[in-house]
DNA sequence: CGAAATCCTTTCCGGGTGAAAGCAGAAATG
DNA sequence: CATTTCTGCTTTCACCCGGAAAGGATTTCG
């Protein structure tokens, strides 16, 4: 809970860019009643802490031919399928987020693909490493 | 697949942007070979598309207290819990993110908190709605 | 009280962004 | 084949943003 030095100013202006991060400073500023330059300077720590860790888009991904967007948990059947596993889903261009977790499962990730074929094809790579749960978005609420 | 007149340099563009949306576009425009001017006109396309959703940040939730990253899937108990439930998670400063799903469970849900006491109020309010399947996020590899 | 630290504002400069105009090459048409 | 049209790039230009530096207000501490 290193809360490091952020007070509720710095909350506020993170909230902001990340919801837009090309709001200007100066515009920022405006809203918390500060200078565009005391605004810069506060996002600068937050870099340096690497509280924001780097600047980014938001797109569509359906609207570039991937309609399917698949959440899936992964059961690894051995302890030494973990680096094959890891190297495919890190290398697999579909796999769009990947995380070690602690519950349900080893692994749990984000794939994108672009139809069921695609889906299936990809299934049937990764029953080379284990099982799996299958949950498919069907529209983002947040 | 709605290819809109996407081609392979808006793809490239694309892929820089996400990995850092600071990029200049003249920056880009080196990678690539072309003007910045040209580049720019083409990111304004992929907006203009709504491909390209937003501008944001990745933050670091960690350096902010939120210790526990849990990947929760949500499995509702009746028909009639559904608005109250959206209700509930839209509200909620905890949920970072929330599909609708269909496979395994109703919803998906990426809750941030700050430790095991927060993370256990917060999912006996969610048996309000039904049952849930929690994973920790133990470090995101991708 | 005086010094140091912190954080803001003011000022200024380099450079990025987007608009407009012009140009080149490809495709369509007579 | 010559002409027209369209598309997409480059050039130019004006404006504004972002970051650095200097100066000022407020707080902290010996």
């Amino acid at each position: 809970m290193e809360n490091y030095g952020i007070d509720e100013i710095d909350y506020r202006i993170l909230h902001y860019i990340i919801e837009d991060s090309r709001l200007s400073h100066k515009e920022i500023g405006e809203k918390i009643h500060m200078t565009g330059q005391a605004v810069g300077a506060r996002i600068r720590k937050l870099r340096e802490l690497e509280i924001i860790e780097g600047y980014t888009v938001r797109w569509n991904p359906q609207k570039l031919g991937q309609n399917i967007h698949a959440l899936i948990t992964v059961f690894l059947s051995s302890n030494k399928a973990h680096p094959l596993f890891q190297k495919f889903a890190l290398e697999h261009g579909s796999v769009a987020e990947l995380h070690r977790v602690s519950g349900e499962g080893c692994y749990w990730m984000r794939v994108y693909v672009k139809d069921h074929e695609e889906l299936a094809s990809f299934l049937d790579q990764l029953l080379e490493f284990g099982n799996y749960r299958v949950s498919l978005g069907m529209g983002q609420l947040k």
